[in-house]
DNA sequence: TGCCATTTTTCCACTGGGTGGAATCAGAGA
DNA sequence: TCTCTGATTCCACCCAGTGGAAAAATGGCA
């Protein structure tokens, strides 16, 4: 379907992505999607069985399978950071309320590493764990941009569109100032009302050599003035998992 | 290296599998480790790097990409278990001190999809997140051994070395009996000095159809006596995740 | 700084694995 | 029983994948 320019490689991961909507697929469902002959999907999904990176069910159904939950362990920006953090992100939700999240920049967009949230309202929420979302529209986002690479930051400010953004950003210059303040602070407090949450702080977490390589954030549907008052434990979190990645 | 009979899926997945011990590999050791040419390995890896199952760092060397953990999100048996079961496991954890876990089946091993253990002691253990073990060797691996299909089971118990094996199962047959047992009970108990820790609890978890899809269980360093009180929380948790499954 | 060893990358001609159209088979409804 | 959709097998073509070899880059080491 997408223009990717063929290579068995690339028409592999193109089956698998094809599930992003669906968590089963039949072989002609997987075919269109993937937007391959019927019988190269078939081939190409035997061999993914094979290797235990796809299952089929009794019904001929294929679903994504768990040698690649395997491998995600093992991938150092997923399972490593997860597990060091995974335990504050408890507290953290435990103390405010609030969803706490752990993200991480991939090109232009961040991925939820972990969240924990209520029960409940987790359901309601378009983040979901290992989704993506536009930088500039979460506050981890904003976090991960302020550090990124000069380029990317570049892209990202031309492509701004105020319309889906935080309160108070209305142009690409909004952002670069925004971003500026920071850095300078290591800290994002952003409002917006969406998933019917209002509020969210972010911070950095940093590697020992000062770089952004994932973003601790609180979500919650609060004033402003409330969730300023999230950000010492927050930071202080962050210190922590960074001591604990060592 | 081993005999995986030819096909760019297969070899792709062996370059993935080759980090299974080493987080980052230079381009040469991902080549001897996978058993292909350098050149084929480059062309490969760069692939991969292209749709982020690989990265690349700036000293050039590859490791697992986030793509992966994306993916791995998606995996039925992966995170869907895993998301429902968190709170749980947490709270056993908290109401008992022992290491709560939970795993699945894949072929003649378990692997562990979620473990929430004391931070210090967790280093220890051997039975990593996303690790695989054999079947008779843990709490888990016995309960899902017990329902999984006969020829299966025929092979496990044929192949079962009583040396690295539970207390009391001195052969085959007394796998066979214990299996019959925990069929019936839908209960692990067992005991063994493994990792500083004495003894486990297992149940299973049951899908609408009935069949196992996972297990459940609590391993702590504790007389066989105290370990059997935990087995009602256990089994209470395991039918709470089973509606919430639904 | 210059030299050598190692690793990474580019180049290229060969060929066999991958391809996909078409035929066949399996299964569910009607 | 017939029909239709989806899954599977068959097979001849051919280009993507291959890997040896050469070139370039890297990194110690003196």
């Amino acid at each position: 379907m997408a223009g990717v320019r063929s290579g068995v490689v690339e028409r592999t991961f193109g089956l698998l992505d094809a599930f992003e909507s669906e968590r089963s697929l039949s072989l002609s469902e997987l075919a269109a999607r993937a937007g391959l002959p019927v019988n190269t999907t078939l081939r190409l999904a035997r061999s993914l069985v094979g290797v235990g990176a796809l299952e089929r069910g009794d019904d001929g159904r294929f679903s994504l399978g768990l040698h690649l939950y395997e491998l995600a362990t093992l991938a150092p920006r997923g399972v490593g950071l997860r597990g060091a953090s995974l335990p504050y992100l408890q507290h953290l939700h435990e103390l405010t309320g609030a969803h706490a999240m752990l993200s991480v920049r991939e090109g232009r967009q961040t991925v939820l590493i972990e969240r924990v949230s209520a029960p409940r309202t987790a359901r309601r929420l378009e983040y979901r764990v290992g989704g993506r979302m536009p930088l500039p529209l979460t506050a981890g986002g904003l976090v991960l941009l302020a550090s990124a690479p000069a380029d990317i930051q570049d892209t990202v400010v031309a492509a701004f569109d105020p319309r889906r953004a935080m309160d108070g950003l209305r142009s690409g210059a909004d952002l670069r100032r925004s971003l500026a303040t920071i850095r300078r602070t290591r800290t994002v407090v952003a409002t917006r009302k969406l998933d019917q949450v209002r509020a969210a702080v972010g911070v950095p977490l940093l590697s020992p050599t000062g770089e952004a390589v994932a973003a601790l954030s609180l979500m919650m549907d609060a004033p402003r003035r409330r969730v300023d008052s999230l950000l010492p434990a927050l930071a202080m979190s962050a210190r922590a998992i960074e001591r604990d990645l060592r």
